[in-house]
DNA sequence: ATAATTATGCTCAATTTGAGTATAAATACG
DNA sequence: CGTATTTATACTCAAATTGAGCATAATTAT
């Protein structure tokens, strides 16, 4: 019997952040003279020297991009082999710790370039479809998923349920069933590059692919601010201390990747009892808008709940 | 500087199941000539055995407990110190991965007692609201918690929302929060014989202490099964393969700790086209009830949305 | 001055929800 | 056997919520 592995514990953050109608997530980019793709914040779990892992990640994060961060929330453990090594060595194995950070739009970080902070759909393009439904997935993933499928015809429902197929069902949460489904299938460069495949099975899909398993984290973190921000008042860490009603749902927009009915969410944000209005105005073109400030714990009706997003609007054109 | 301690990763599974009208939840129990609590069903991981950690704790159940399990969910990664330690050893640090499994009542284990499946609610007795409001909050929660609060005012709106004070808006959801702060403010039996504490602050509150962190992986378990069952059907893996409306609706009360209203119940169950018939019916005391069973994926309407939960009915007398 | 643009107010039908009443089909028990 | 009790199921009804859109207000652009 050989020794047991000596473990350690990556901790990874997804910094988000709302610039007009784009949600970013802030990405440590390779020099150029590299040949890396980009990576999210990282760094190993001391346990001498940061009593709690959230203590770790604001040291990785300040010291990698000093970005100040609201909202902190632990997504998912990822431990299996194969996904996020460094090295292949046998005798050590990498657990992978993946954070959702929200930072509002005041907070850019040390080092800013527009480059650093991405936008998210350029790493899911098929996840955006406040522009309608996105072009790739009929292009290129439904056909090549259709040509693993016939190789692989047991994951038949999982791909039906992900991708929404037969009954355009597409649940907008799942984003990180379509994202292993995807990789499972070959058809994200993540695959070949870090996984098991040497070669790309079928041609890769759009989408930007990055270091190790950061796109998994990256897909956990925007399926659970999708599911989380309808049943708890977090959009508001991605806000300016004072904001318009249509920036308020720009954000929850770019957060569904969806468009909503604009008198419907104004009717639902002002019933919820979240804001309170400041007397000011933001002029921009139209008439002008009445800024707002969210409205915290104490005097809200419904403090602990979200934003009850009315359906989606089919998009015209 | 010293070395690095070496850190080791807990597997500990809340393995839940129903019987009747309680949500039961496995256990090792100590032995009877030890002072030892009773445990969640727990081992390493061991990266070189399994190959990833749901594979782990598959094994450490079923050498401990032998259930077979359905839905098995990742809750939460702990790596706060103090919090799980075995020893007080200062080069090995143990991090503890907590998991969420789901068992049918067929599934009852290998050396089975009843003692061994206990009551959630024995742990948790303030979560239990299915008669009303639990006793114990006015009698013995609140006020010890107004002492803490009398010497550590900045807890308060924590306190406030986690206990719905001032506004009886009790969010059943938030069994974790509550047990942290009933933890931090001394009341636990697990703040002064694992924690920092060595003397007991107040006079501990109603409800069994478990081993190590296993109260706290518990009281997360319990907060996501009732937060997911509402948005996933995975109260179906809580049920025989067949059952009465009435046998769902004591299950979903027994995980909510709330009654719910019963023709409600039965109209949006019905409406929500998760069930099939099957013609049989179960005859108890009154009229005999309809048999169905869950129907899967394919012809179901809306097959990843769960109940929708209707709200709570107070209970008079 | 007029068009274009954006914000906001309001309506209205369809659906869902909360809270019952009414009835049906069995068992329990004198 | 007949009547109370128990449990399941059906149906009703008002209130609230939702989805969709029309109408109007207050700006800037030309």
């Amino acid at each position: 019997m050989t020794d047991a592995p000596e473990i350690f514990i990556d901790i990874s953050t997804a910094i988000m952040r709302v610039a007009g109608d784009d949600l970013l997530c802030r990405m440590v980019e390779p020099h150029d003279d590299s040949n890396h793709r980009p990576r999210l914040p990282f760094g190993p779990f001391m346990p001498n020297q940061h009593r709690t892992m959230e203590i770790g990640l604001r040291h990785w994060v300040r010291e990698q991009v000093g970005v100040d961060l609201g909202h902190v929330e632990q997504l998912y453990t990822f431990a299996d082999q194969g996904r996020q090594h460094h090295s292949g060595s046998p005798d050590t194995h990498t657990v992978s710790v993946g954070y959702l950070a929200l930072a509002n739009q005041a907070a850019s970080g040390r080092g800013d370039g527009p480059s650093l902070w991405r936008n998210i759909y350029s790493f899911f393009p098929w996840e955006d479809w406040r522009n309608g439904r996105p072009a790739c997935l009929d292009e290129a993933i439904n056909p090549a998923l259709d040509q693993w499928l016939s190789s692989t015809p047991e994951a038949q429902e999982r791909v039906r349920l992900a991708f929404g197929r037969d009954n355009d069902q597409w649940d907008e949460e799942f984003v990180l069933e379509r994202y292993e489904i995807l990789y499972e299938a070959g058809l994200t460069e993540e695959a070949f590059l870090e996984g098991r495949n040497r070669e790309p099975l079928y041609e890769a899909i759009p989408g930007t692919s990055l270091q190790l398993d950061h796109r998994r984290i990256l897909a956990t973190a925007l399926g659970r601010l999708r599911g989380k921000f309808k049943y708890r008042p977090v959009i508001f860490d991605l806000m300016a201390p004072q904001f318009t009603l249509t920036q308020l749902q720009k954000t929850a927009e770019a957060i569904l990747g969806v468009q909503l009915h604009k008198q419907n969410f104004r009717r639902m944000v002002e019933k919820s009892n979240f804001l309170d209005s400041t007397g000011k105005m933001e002029k921009s073109r139209g008439r002008p808008a009445e800024l707002f400030r969210f409205r915290h714990g104490d005097r809200a009706d419904r403090p602990l709940s979200g934003l009850r997003i009315p359906s989606s609007r089919p998009r015209r054109g």
